[in-house]
DNA sequence: ATAGACAAGTTTATGTTATAAACCAAATTA
DNA sequence: TAATTTGGTTTATAACATAAACTTGTCTAT
């Protein structure tokens, strides 16, 4: 009846994370960091969690001298993030029981 | 852009409670312990925060000489559920951004 | 040239939380 | 009457989210 929910996505900021690079396909950190309030320690961590579990690709570059941390979503994180969604219904779609 | 989330209903097990009592309107503990698929002790913990955050109405009573716990949804507990799925749409919505 | 401020993160520490395991009391069954 | 089941509660633990402190390097003003 309740489907399981994905807990590395069950986390507020990881979901505003994946739900950000959804629709971007590409963010810098302190973009991520603004658009979501996060603190960056707190964000560093979730984006940690992220790319460990395959959800999300980060590449360290440069942007001229400065540091960038570019992330990206991976097939298996938007799989992950739909299934997310699809779960998440049989708990919010009251008529459905 | 992010709405927060109610951390009382961001879990898993008090989401699915709650759900519950949105169709149900009342149901005994052992029902919803069925249809969560939860331990009796996570189960019990998470009705006690429900009911202490006053979003539901546990009231015990007797079923002939046995003990039984009713759960009821309140107002206050509706409205708390119906925000959270509006919260909620600011993460899955990926369009609107 | 160097002291101070700022940017971009990371690491560490802490308090909360979800969850399961252990427990309890009463009723039913063997 | 001993064992089992029902209906839970309490306690313990492990994971988690989060913030605070720290690091590394750059830019700016003196």
């Amino acid at each position: 009846m309740f489907k399981p929910l994905d807990p590395l996505l069950h986390a507020e900021l990881r979901l505003a994370v994946m739900s950000l690079l959804v629709s971007t396909e590409e963010a810098e950190f302190p973009y991520i960091k603004e658009q979501t309030g996060a603190t960056a320690g707190n964000l560093s961590v979730q984006i940690d969690k992220l790319s460990a579990a395959g959800y999300i690709e980060v590449e360290k570059t440069f942007k001229g001298k400065k540091p960038c941390t570019l992330c990206r979503i991976t097939p298996t994180g938007l799989k992950a993030f739909q299934e997310y969604i699809e779960a998440l219904k049989s708990y919010l779609d009251v008529s459905s029981k």
